[in-house]
DNA sequence: CCAGCAGCCTGAAAGC
DNA sequence: TGCTTTCAGGCTGCTG
């Protein structure tokens, strides 16, 4: 499975896990070696009150004042096996992707698989985030009224990186990734190497983020190859994208061709004719 | 504080 | 055909 879990698609997955975990009660756990997913164990005797998100951040409420704090990287997907299985949890009795697995008292098994490892799983006291460093100084939230054109000025206010760098970042806006970015700056016709932004750009920006994110959502995430998500389906977005993975394509706009360059080691691909630095 | 960049990973695709 | 190389990229942690 290859995914690319940007906001829209880690807020598909919870939408999808949520009902099915609220109120379980972690009662075993097996994890992969890497101390990247070893915390995971940490969650063993409590109880799961809410799942909720911030940015590409997963966070499981739990009943004892810590939070599960889980994010996808590249290949992350979470799955709920719901049969009972009998004897202790094991990652290598589900595949040899599965770096996580808890068992649930009512006999079904929660999975997070990620075929890269660039996923973390950690149990912190609930909102603590000294250290994980982007989810600390993360950006508002796109969707609430938080972020505007006004918070992206100001946030971009005396930066020099270009503006898909800082959009990356996570500090100017929670949630934001290759494809979303790539979209958001080609409806708003800006160069993503652009350095400086006014209010006005700022504005359409701040706008296209919020509408390449909410659209992503409402069409249940973007699908490459054959990602599934926690239900196993996919979802409907890739068919929307106008900008990201259509390089040597026509512009939807003038017609010219797509141009793919390399921007701080992502492939970034926008319109030399309508998008302006 | 910020900018820049290597490193982490593995399967698919491209190159030879 | 089969082996080798390249590519994909979110985040961390180090250096300057």
């Amino acid at each position: 499975m290859l995914i690319m879990p940007e906001l829209p698609e880690v807020e598909t997955i919870r939408r999808q896990l949520a009902p099915l975990i609220q109120g379980a009660v972690i009662v075993g756990a097996d994890t992969h070696w890497s101390s990247k997913f070893t915390p995971a164990l940490d969650a063993v005797g409590a109880t799961i009150l809410n799942l909720s998100r911030r940015g590409k951040y997963l966070l499981f409420e739990l009943d004892d004042g810590n939070e599960l704090v889980a994010h996808l990287g590249m290949t992350g997907a979470f799955q709920i096996v719901a049969q009972h299985v009998a004897g202790s949890p094991s990652c290598a009795a589900h595949g040899p992707h599965t770096r996580a697995i808890w068992a649930l008292d009512d006999g079904g098994q929660l999975i997070f698989r990620d075929i890269r490892r660039f996923g973390r799983l950690r149990v912190v006291p609930a909102g603590v985030y000294e250290d994980i460093p982007t989810l600390l100084t993360m950006g508002p939230e796109p969707l609430s009224d938080a972020f505007s054109g006004r918070s992206l000025h100001a946030a971009l206010r005396g930066r020099s990186r270009a503006i898909k760098t800082q959009l990356l970042s996570q500090r100017p806006v929670a949630g934001v990734g290759n494809i979303y970015a790539d979209e958001a700056l080609f409806n708003a016709r800006i160069d993503p190497r652009a350095h400086r932004i006014g209010p006005e750009r700022c504005e359409v920006l701040a706008s296209q983020i919020k509408a390449v994110l909410q659209t992503g959502i409402d069409n249940g995430g973007t699908t490459l190859r054959d990602y599934v998500d926690a239900r196993g389906g996919e979802g409907g977005n890739q068919h929307e994208l106008v900008a990201y993975g259509r390089a040597g394509e026509p512009c939807i706009s003038c017609g010219n061709p797509l141009h793919s360059i390399v921007l701080d080691a992502r492939t970034t691909t926008f319109c030399r004719t309508c998008q302006r630095r």
